[in-house]
RNA sequence: GGACAGGUGGCCGAGUGGUUAAAGGCAGCAGACUGUAAAUCUGCCCGUGCAAGCGUACGCUGGUUCGAAUCCAGCCCUGUCCA
């Protein structure tokens, strides 16, 4: 399919187009003027993880294309929780709590988008600021009149809970509606034409623009992203040690870095157009590379994605730190380091580096043949290591740490 | 309020008195093979300890028993049906 608008042909061509309501007219709109378009997000962690990546890659994409995206914080709803495809219940969250995590979220847009006043700033909202306000009667009275219960049970984010014979509680069935006001809202506040999501979201989406349509006539849009799996068929984003945060304080840049370093063969091109700005014409090339050669691929996966989130030095250390912890065997910068005075037995050396969770983990890794010393296998778990030089210590192929003289503390 | 079913390790799921730190699967980690990939095979997979062991764990609290995830009582939670 082929789009006059800049918007429309970008997320296309990128594969971030999954569903969307009405592609002609929003077409139409996008191509002679500034579309104001959202994304809500939970601020139910004080992270988000690249789960959330496309979304706010979304974002990026339009404010690059001449819009305006407009991030909205579930101040309000967050403490709802959104029941869509959850097993269960989510737990619901402090006033505290969220204004916290709002905060912390907020540095992480700051990197994907520009913030400010102009027509195509991006701008950061919270439900709370109108959801908080409402009253109950003058609200069904409203907007609740709009809204259909059969239609709202045919939703598949509420069918799959009544399928699976699993509680929905009145809380929670709310949320769709709460979402839909939204919308409708943002729409009234900002001019917002747009609402953005994962394909989970679709029928969040349409019921707002259904009750923008009803209640104020006004013609909004909706659009989403496929689900973004691993090729093995995998939930993106978990490795050993859980999620792969976005924020720095929960994820060293170098564990970032290695995360798309490690991307199957077969996401390559798909993440490199999904994840960074490279022009698609050197994406074709590079995911076109064959057998081995395709290595050079993540590692530009790995640096363009590394720099957008934490930063370009970040991400030139960590490519360093790599380059000669994996190409030369020895160390980096980026690794985690670990001073030691004398020497150190192994068990609370891998302990100490965080390479572990506990001494069991690392007898087993010992006993597993996993443990090395610059590239010596340790055979002996009461081993202890003579600490004159830096010492490279590793679990497995892919961690590792440094052990460097020193006095410890 | 009543009847019935159920609540097991990150997830799914077996287990109805001892040999059960609890089958099996998924996820994860390590080894081999490779390209820091995939697939495959092997090992590991609660904590602590060199180890025998100890501690903790099968919704919660108490009880029966030499011994309980398993039996009993009460409570909490979930689902289905009835009022």
């Amino acid at each position: 399919m082929s789009y006059q608008s800049d918007l429309l042909t970008v997320l296309g061509n990128r594969g971030y187009i999954h569903q969307q309501t009405d592609a002609v007219a929003f077409d139409a709109l996008a191509a002679k003027q500034i579309v104001p378009g959202y994304i809500g997000f939970d601020p139910t962690a004080p992270s988000l993880h690249v789960g959330s990546l496309v979304q706010i890659m979304l974002l990026r994409r339009l404010q690059q294309t001449g819009h305006k995206p407009i991030v909205l914080m579930g101040g309000g709803t967050g403490k709802i929780g959104d029941p869509s495809f959850k097993d269960e219940a989510r737990k619901l969250l402090g006033e505290d709590g969220i204004k916290a995590n709002v905060a912390s979220i907020r540095r992480i847009f700051e990197r994907f988008l520009t913030f400010g006043d102009g027509p195509t700033d991006a701008v950061m909202l919270d439900n709370a600021d109108w959801l908080d306000a409402l009253e109950y009667i003058p609200f069904l009275r409203d907007v609740g009149q709009h809204f259909s219960v059969n239609r709202m049970l045919s939703f598949d984010s509420v069918k799959l809970r009544l399928d699976r014979e699993q509680s929905l509680s009145f809380l929670e069935f709310n949320y769709m509606i709460l979402q839909a006001y939204d919308f409708l809202e943002l729409s009234r506040r900002a001019g917002c034409r747009l609402q953005m999501g994962g394909s989970d979201q679709w029928g969040n989406i349409v019921n707002g623009i259904e009750l923008a349509r009803r209640m104020d006539g006004t013609d909004v849009f909706g659009l989403t992203t496929p689900l973004i799996t691993t090729a093995d068929g995998g939930k993106m984003g978990k490795t050993m040690s859980g999620a792969v945060w976005l924020h720095e304080d929960q994820l060293p840049h170098f564990d970032y870095w290695q995360f798309w370093r490690n991307a199957d063969d077969r996401d390559v091109g798909r993440f490199l157009r999904l994840f960074t700005d490279l022009p698609l014409d050197e994406i074709r090339r590079l995911e076109a590379l064959p057998g081995a050669e395709i290595n050079e691929a993540k590692k530009v996966l790995a640096n363009e994605a590394t720099a957008m989130c934490r930063g370009r030095a970040a991400a030139e250390e960590a490519a360093e730190t790599a380059r000669r912890t994996f190409e030369e065997g020895s160390g980096g910068a980026a690794l985690p380091t670990l001073t030691v005075s004398g020497s150190i037995g192994v068990l609370d050396a891998l302990l100490g580096l965080g390479l572990v969770k506990s001494k069991g983990e690392a007898k087993r890794l010992i006993a597993g043949g996993g443990a090395r010393v610059d590239g010596e296998a340790i055979g002996d778990e009461a081993a202890s290591i003579a600490v004159t030089a830096p010492r490279r210590l590793s679990a497995g192929k892919k961690h590792h740490g440094m052990l460097v003289p020193g006095n410890a503390d």
